[in-house]
DNA sequence: AGCTTTTTTTAGCCTTGCCTAAAATAATTT
DNA sequence: AAATTATTTTAGGCAAGGCTAAAAAAAGCT
């Protein structure tokens, strides 16, 4: 039976299986903030569920019913993350807290219903893809780290890899959010830090760490749009 | 500290001091459908939080601080019951079970939001009246039950006293739903069913039992509006 | 008043999910 | 290869919130 702790779990084993394609119990530890001995336990708990497969000291994976569970909710979370954003006015890095809690709330009718009321949105206020009714989520787009670019590259934020409260806050203050578009005016090779130009002409210097969390879409480099 | 439990547990005690005056145990094991043993470990929990005042075989009152969790669990419960109707096109019938979820998400500033993107409701699906920030909820309407209407009362249905789901699809299946004004055609003494006439001109006879809960304003008697 | 029934509490147990500390295993160094 | 370090598991607890069964108290009856 599902209970909100589980689900926590499959969908924290889903997303360490994409970034980082195998799941130590060391990074349970570190994604949800607990114990090992807590990591062990649920591993056997989800695997007597049918939910991972689980050898001791092996590391874990999704079974399909797994996985299912695992996209459900987290479709559920971008989904109520879109609505707190679009509906209820939150900037993008309030959301996520709620996000956590609301995505263990109702079935798929309920999902389904809220999907179509946001129009049925692609992706997240941080620019996540946010998996279909069927558990599609190719994101299809090509981003880059911005640290990537080179001096006259015109971008487009369409994501960020750390989308914890305190780098969207920081991005806040620089004035940068999705869907902005920047023109890259120099790099400095020293500390790998580049100077930006806004739409409004202004300009600021970005670290390398602050780069390098953008994900960005290369535009093409004169025309209007 | 507040839990799901605790908070359903204070709703609950506020809602039988609403109806009844008096909360007895045996009253919340019916409401919560739990068992007497674990209505008297809760009490004790939650007068241990100073929510409520509890002597042991004499029965439980709310504290100011108990109350005011209750109410603002209530004010989510309601609003959230609004937005599955008004926007996810639920019916009636179908938000309660969720709503039971939902109150227990968010804070203050999100369920402010919510009631502000909501349009500040003053009452949920079921006519029932949604506290206020400030945790009033004085309903202020005088309503009675239908069983309480005589042949050419003008009513109009504002709210139910039992709002179960099974109540609830009755009403539907006679195409009576919040707001629809009807006219008592007849009162049958032997029984105490009626007759009622829809705006559409069609007639049907409702039992004594269907009569006692649904909530109705008297209108004025020819008046078009 | 005395007996019976209902209500409430106590006692004891269970499940979920968390924890620490210690033991076992795996991975890295030297 | 042996020693050291890191990871994982086991063992043993704990708190919340359920449960049943039995005892205690209150209420209702005769
Ligand atoms: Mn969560
Ligand atoms: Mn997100
Ligand atoms: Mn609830
Ligand atoms: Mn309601």
């Amino acid at each position: 039976m599902q209970t909100i702790s589980r689900e926590d779990y499959l969908k924290a084993i889903l997303k360490i299986e994409e970034e980082a394609g195998s799941v130590s119990n060391q990074a349970l530890v570190e994604k949800l903030n607990t114990r090992p001995a807590s990591v062990t336990n649920m591993l056997h708990t989800l695997a007597a569920a049918g939910w991972v497969e689980h050898e001791a000291y092996k590391g874990v994976c999704l079974t399909d019913s797994g996985k299912d569970i695992a996209l459900s909710t987290l479709r559920k979370h971008r989904l109520w993350e879109v609505f707190l954003v679009d509906k209820l006015n939150f900037s993008w890095d309030e959301v996520h807290q709620w996000a956590e809690d609301l995505e263990h709330v109702g079935d798929e009718e309920l999902t389904n219903r809220l999907d179509a009321f946001l129009g049925h949105p692609a992706f997240d206020p941080h620019g996540d893809p946010i998996p279909t009714a069927q558990g599609q989520w190719s994101d299809g787009r090509n981003l880059i780290p911005a640290s990537k670019t080179v001096e006259g590259d015109r971008i487009q934020l369409k994501g960020v890899v750390d989308s914890g409260e305190s780098y969207l806050k920081h991005l806040d203050g620089l004035k940068i959010e999705l869907g902005l578009i920047l023109v890259v005016s120099k790099s400095l090779d020293f500390d790998e830090s580049k100077i930006l130009i806004w739409p409004d002409g202004s300009e600021a210097s970005l670290s390398k760490q602050t780069l390098q969390n953008m994900l960005v879409e290369k535009l093409s480099r004169k025309g209007k749009e």
